[in-house]
DNA sequence: GTCCTATCAACTTT
DNA sequence: CAAAGTTGATAGGA
């Protein structure tokens, strides 16, 4: 039994760190306080926003808004205000340097009131211009997009030059022909935050009328398009600007709003180029969706086929593919010895019908041949080699793939499940940088111990449901608290940040598997704690990540400040979570106004904690404890609150904050304390140096 | 009940 | 403009 609960693999097992597994849950019900914490005030405590749109009178004129530059190195020197200290008047919105100006060019092309005035902003929205917003709209309203478009097109030549007089939500104009990573970071994520919306309000639909809105992924898209949210327009051979080597996407839309990929369904990408005086197409980028058996054995090669049909659909003949669009760029481009990108794509092993691509890199074609087909028509067929030099990227996922399934063997393989069968996905324990057989010993548990009741003068109660708690119901008293709306997508994404969630809880008499109880469910990835090189150890996935996903709750113990402080006096807190700590504010859900529909209710980000919770995963806690910071984090906390014995309890749970590759290490921002402002013995506690390595790093933190 | 495949239709890009 | 290595819904079979 001792055997099987060992951390180490080593001979040497030492008795003291024996991983005790308690998987109950244990409450200690305390006082109650005012309900009116629980309800956020119009401006809850805690982060600024970045804007305020509730009041957009105030809102500086847009002269003054123009002197302010939104380059991302101004989005840094955002001023951090602390959680506790915020006093909400308005006017600091206005004085907060926005990270954006809400000036589109779409106001100033369509809307002759438009002068940049955040107010003729929205009206500008709330026409029917370019705004994709029902089911049943008419051709007019595509009519519009696409006039809307092509005036944008004749333009785009004086935004390229940069002549400063235009902007886009989200996108630094001077970045729309040319992409950086902010750009397309800010794409992606304004487009996975209508998605997960517009998901979220078909969810709701679906009970009431039987019309659902679909493929939210084409209308996100379609929004952006108008809005001019898009990056890397101009396109191009070889490498795009601000897409890194290994990125992953969920949708091929996301791939053609940041210019990785131009064809919203076509697998080559190619274009017409001038070449001197003679005119020459060349191929720019293939998706390989993995189905037409062009997997090799060796991950750096790529055998593609041509496009066309094998048959005649009139005369119903075989024919062979022909020497034409995608297929004599392909050509054209291994005559050129170009570069080409290419992105593989694979099954989501979670959704099947859904597919996830990865950007590999650059390859050159160095083969290519006609076969006949099962039909005995042509194909062409293209071998594509990877440049050596770049990182590795699909070749990691199917490794991952391996180990995950067992038919690999692995370098520094320490321990198969670090929870001990507590999570129902195991968490592998790898070290292949030094010698050291694992962390210090620690109790394996899910969810909070000891915690304190968030204060409510109401006993809190659960909702009626039967069975499960279905999106729109709005007799649901869960969904009630939520504002109405269901926090989580079908498939379990969380929509938008929020104040606080109110998740289904045991006093819910809906199944626990209800939909609203995502974060009480433990691990959903496959996940391994890995030794960093020079962070101790980490956590880390080895399946996709979609952003919003749930990643875990930050387990443990819940403490006071005054056990923090006594303890507190090495470096002890390594292991402590603290809501009360300065974060830096950052925009996860979509601007106001991107498309009408979706616009009226975008949810504050401020997060509304009364009074700090402390939770200590020195001697109990689950993975959680081992996510590293980072600056640039890709995970972010979000407090959710359920009932439990009459009582109502905060806990912290984390989500993806963008999509992350297999292998990546999980991150997030720790957040830290102001000198001056921690009580006691802890005010002279040193920051830690930060070896986040992020171009946005912060030097310290804790 | 679930898991897989096949098929269909709505759909945007160049 | 037509074509396209899409996507999600739906149905039927193992």
């Amino acid at each position: 039994m001792e055997g099987n609960n060992t951390v180490h693999a080593s001979d040497s097992v030492d008795k003291s760190r024996i991983v005790e597994v308690k998987p109950l849950r244990s409450l200690a019900p305390v006082l109650p306080k005012n309900i009116q914490s629980c309800f956020p005030a119009k401006y809850p405590s805690g982060f600024p926003p970045f804007y305020s749109f509730e009041k957009p009178q105030e809102i500086p004129l847009p002269k003054e808004a123009e002197e302010i530059p939104v380059d991302a190195e101004t989005a840094e020197e955002i001023p951090v205000v602390s959680a506790k200290e915020t006093t909400r008047e308005t006017p600091l919105a206005a004085k907060v340097t926005p990270i954006r100006f809400y000036k589109s060019s779409v106001d100033e092309e369509v809307n002759p009131r438009a002068d940049g005035d955040v107010n003729s902003f929205s009206e500008g929205l709330n026409g029917d211009e370019c705004v994709d917003s029902t089911r049943k709209r008419g051709t007019e309203n595509i009519q519009n997009c696409k006039e809307f478009l092509k005036r944008k097109k004749n333009k785009k030549t004086r935004e390229v030059a940069g002549d400063g007089q235009s902007s886009n939500i989200g996108v630094n104009p001077s970045r729309n022909a040319d992409g950086d990573h902010e750009s397309v970071n800010r794409v992606l994520m304004t487009f996975d935050s209508i998605r997960r919306r517009l998901c979220q309000l078909e969810d709701s639909k679906e009970l009431n009328s039987s019309h659902a809105i679909k493929r939210a992924d084409l209308r996100a898209s379609n929004a952006l398009t108008c809005k001019g949210v898009k990056t890397n327009l101009r396109r191009r051979v070889g490498v795009v600007p601000g897409i890194e080597v290994g990125d992953i996407f969920f949708f091929r839309m996301e791939m053609c709003l940041v210019g990785l990929h131009g064809q919203s369904m076509g697998g080559i990408d190619y274009m017409n180029i001038k070449d001197g005086s003679k005119e020459d197409t060349v191929a720019l980028s293939v998706v390989s969706s993995g189905v037409y058996g062009d997997d090799t054995e060796d991950n750096d090669v790529l055998v593609y086929s041509g496009q066309g049909e094998n048959f005649n659909k009139k005369d119903k003949h075989v024919t062979d593919q022909k020497l034409q669009r995608g297929n004599l760029a392909l050509d054209r481009s291994a005559q050129r010895h170009d570069e080409v990108r290419v992105i593989r794509g694979l099954r989501d092993a979670t959704n099947r019908s859904a597919k996830i691509y990865m950007y590999d890199g650059l390859y050159k074609i160095q083969d290519s041949w006609i076969e006949r087909g099962k039909s005995g028509g042509g194909i062409f067929k293209y071998k594509l080699v990877r440049l050596p030099g770049q990182k590795s990227a699909f070749a990691t996922w199917k490794l991952a793939q391996k180990w995950k399934a067992g038919s690999a063997s692995r370098n520094g393989f320490i321990l198969a499940d670090l929870s001990n069968g507590v999570e129902s996905i195991p968490v592998s324990l790898v070290n292949d940088v030094d010698d050291e057989k694992g962390p210090a010993f620690f109790t394996y548990f899910m969810s909070l111990k000891k915690p304190k009741p968030f204060g409510l003068v109401q006993p809190s109660f659960g909702c009626n449901c039967n069975k499960a708690c279905i999106p729109g119901d709005l007799n649901c008293s869960c969904i009630q608290r939520n504002e109405g709306d269901f926090p989580y997508t079908a498939n379990s994404i969380l929509v938008s940040r929020k104040p606080l969630i109110h998740e289904c809880g045991p006093m819910c008499r809906c199944l626990p598997n209800c939909k609203n109880r995502v974060s009480q469910t433990g691990l959903k990835q496959q996940m391994e704690v890995f030794k960093t090189k020079d962070r101790g150890w980490g956590l880390r996935t080895l399946d996709p990540i979609r952003a919003g996903s749930f990643i875990c709750e930050y387990a443990g113990e819940v403490v006071d400040r005054a056990k923090v402080c006594q303890n507190g006096e090495g470096d002890d807190d390594e292991y402590i979570f603290d809501t009360s700590r300065i974060y830096q504010p950052f925009k996860w859900n979509h601007e106001p106004g991107l498309l009408e529909e979706v616009s009226s209710n975008v949810p504050s980000e401020d997060y509304t904690i009364p009074s700090p919770l402390i939770i200590s995963a020195r001697n109990v806690g689950n993975v959680g404890r081992f996510m590293n910071h980072s600056c640039s984090p890709n995970v972010f906390w979000q407090p959710v609150l359920y009932a439990e014995n009459n009582q109502s309890f905060l806990h912290i749970a984390f989500f993806a904050l963008k999509h992350i590759p297999p292998m990546a290490e999980l991150t997030y921002d720790y957040g830290f304390v102001l000198a001056g402002h921690a009580e006691g013995s802890s005010a002279q506690r040193r920051k830690k140096k930060c070896l986040c390595g992020s171009a946005k790093c912060r030097g310290f933190f804790g």
